[in-house]
RNA sequence: CGGGGCGUAGCGCAGUCUGGUUAGCGCACCUGCCUUGGGAGCAGGGGGCCGGAGGUUCGAAUCCUCUCGCCCCGACCA
């Protein structure tokens, strides 16, 4: 492909609006643009790149044997209906009408219309398992689109879904969803790792994510390099950090307008994990007592988990429901006594200060389930080198951009829109279902905050969008057009894609989009190495040139470019 | 939806606080010369509803009101 035959626009300046590193690349390089917010253009050579990842996709998709479908994007309010979602999706989801004024949305996944597919067509244990997939537009009003094409309301998502006729079917195409996910971002060239997640509202069991490395991620998980493991922060658990209890009496002390755990800490002269901070939080139904030890913050997803929606009581809520200020509020001696307590199993043990639910006082020497009974649970924010709950070693906190996610649903989507089938017994059974997504262009974007340096993007070879640029410096110097002739032919005799940059400009100009664009090897033929029979291989990433006869480049490119 | 920032030529920006010639700079673009191994040089040139609407004023890119858009933080992310 002549590269004056593509549209690449690079720009030499960083657009204003944009800040991750992928976002800028892609923009500077040439492969996106914005139309609107949320909303890109893929130019050709990012449609390519594109392509390479579909194509890594298909193929370990077809590989475990799912098979390829099309699915409409514009969908019938009715079936989203039927699983409840139409109206437990808000805003998120664009909703229409047609001319006849029938309610319609567009896609934001397709659970309900596979599950409607499958509903009308599968009967029988016998025509199961099934594995469903396709790379297909999905459309989400996002609150906040964000980072170039990390968070859009319009993008390409690969999503699979599975039919098994009972749990142990589920489980074996979910863990062959798990090995094709790991070849798919291994073969795109990914650092990454599979991590415990949260099911959340996509109502199922067990769940997990496919994180990449990078700061411009939207997630953090917590890794543990000795033992593997693994999870969402959102769920991420750890031992607390050691506490040695300090012995204290159980006594009520002054501790005059002194409210926050700092404070009172310093006055008290105890360390701030000596102390219970107390929280109160209003639920749909009744205020609940949040306890946590004094070093330690609430995670909101964790309790949530316990104790439903909630917010945090307001300052005249809490006089109202406690008797007292904020600040001075303990899970003993309360005056309500009906108030829920959870409290983080890290104070279970120990002897602790806190509020003394009276105006300006402390309790000291607090024994947990001694002096007051709580729920334990796990509501702590974990923190980095916090040990690891299976190995001890030391917890790493790592933001990751989602790539992919694996779910076990069960049969939230199967039994609304009964997609049943008859057993060998004749019985009517919900179909065991499983859902699958990749995002192919977070793939992309990964792969260059993964891969790029301070001149440009570093494709990693399987996904860039050619392997091989050939950079004839002069257009104008008859033997480098010979050379380049020669080396076209070769490389299309091994049918090997490549870019010729043959604009008439200065040579200055090739090398810079050269590199900014980040194909992976670059042939570059110039007049002075020509005289002595050689041209040039540069590793983008490596940034080392070979010089070589331009058959022997060839040769050794197509060497380099090898792929699994 | 809450908080913050920004809209001036294709891109990056100055000018706005403190109203006043014809709105400016760099890059890009067009013409010519020259140059050809890391975004050259010289000369000439084209390109603007200063996001939009209303107002204040003799006079508005600049002040006021409303509005639209984009970015960032947070909430949200089925």
């Amino acid at each position: 492909m002549q590269y004056s035959k593509l549209l690449i626009p690079t720009l030499k300046e960083t657009p204003s609006e944009a800040e991750a590193v992928s976002h800028i690349l892609m923009i500077r390089g040439g492969y996106i643009r914005q139309l609107a917010a949320g909303l890109y253009i893929s130019l050709p050579l990012f449609l390519r790149v594109m392509e390479k990842i579909n194509t890594i996709i298909r193929q370990e998709m077809n590989r475990i044997g799912a098979q390829e479908f099309s699915m409409p994007v514009l969908h019938p309010a009715e079936v989203w209906q039927k699983t409840g979602r139409w109206d437990a999706i808000g805003d998120e989801m664009f909703r229409l009408k047609d001319r006849t004024d029938r309610d319609m949305c567009l896609a934001m996944t397709h659970e309900e219309i596979m599950t409607w597919l499958a509903a009308k067509e599968l009967r029988s244990y016998r025509d199961l398992p099934q594995m469903w997939y396709q790379i297909q537009t999905k459309l989400r009003d996002e609150a906040r689109p964000k980072s170039g094409i990390l968070r859009t309301r319009e993008f390409i998502m690969k999503d699979s879904y599975s039919f098994d006729a009972d749990e142990e079917g589920l489980n074996k195409s979910y863990e062959l969803h798990a090995q094709a996910y790991h070849r798919i971002f291994t073969r795109a060239g990914l650092l990454f790792y599979q991590v415990e997640s949260d099911p959340g509202m996509m109502g199922g069991t067990t769940a997990h994510e496919f994180m990449a490395p990078s700061d411009a991620g939207e997630d953090e998980i917590a890794i543990c390099g000795r033992c593997g493991y693994a999870a969402n922060v959102e769920l991420a658990v750890s031992v607390p950090p050691d506490y040695a209890p300090v012995d204290m009496p159980f006594e009520e002390v002054h501790t005059p307008r002194m409210k926050t755990v700092d404070e009172v800490s310093r006055f008290l002269g105890l360390p701030p994990l000596s102390f219970i901070k107390s929280l109160l939080l209003i639920t749909k139904d009744a205020p609940v007592l949040a306890l946590l030890r004094g070093d330690e913050e609430l995670h909101e997803k964790k309790i949530q988990r316990v104790i439903g929606p909630y917010r945090p009581a307001h300052k005249d809520e809490i006089v109202e429901i406690l008797g007292v200020e904020a600040g001075f509020i303990g899970p003993v001696n309360m005056i309500n006594k009906e108030i829920r307590i959870i409290a983080s199993t890290s104070i279970k043990t120990g002897l602790y200060a806190g509020g003394a639910n009276k105006t300006d006082y402390h309790l000291k020497g607090i024994n947990p389930e001694v002096h007051f009974q709580a729920d334990w649970h796990d509501i702590r924010v974990i923190r980095q080198d916090e040990r690891c709950v299976r190995c001890g070693a030391a917890l790493k906190i790592q933001r990751v951009i989602e790539i992919g996610n694996i779910f076990k649903l069960g049969t939230k989507y199967s039994v609304p829109l009964s997609a049943v089938y008859l057993n060998k017994e004749g019985a009517e059974i919900p179909i065991i279902m499983g859902s699958y997504g990749i995002g192919p262009a977070r793939v992309a974007a990964a792969a260059i905050e993964q891969n790029h340096d301070e001149n440009g993007i570093i494709w990693p070879v399987s996904i860039a969008p050619f392997p091989v640029l050939i950079l004839p410096l002069s257009t104008g110097d008859n033997e480098t057009i010979k050379a380049a002739d020669v080396i076209c032919a070769a490389l299309n005799s091994r049918h090997i894609d490549f870019l010729i940059d043959d604009r008439d400009i200065r040579p200055g100009i090739k090398f810079k989009d050269a590199d900014l664009t980040g194909i992976p090897y670059q042939i570059i033929i110039g007049a002075k190495n020509l005289k002595d029979g050689l041209v040039e291989i540069k590793d983008r990433r490596t940034k080392e040139t070979t010089k070589m006869p331009p058959d022997k480049a060839v040769e050794y490119v197509s060497r380099l470019i090898i792929v699994i």
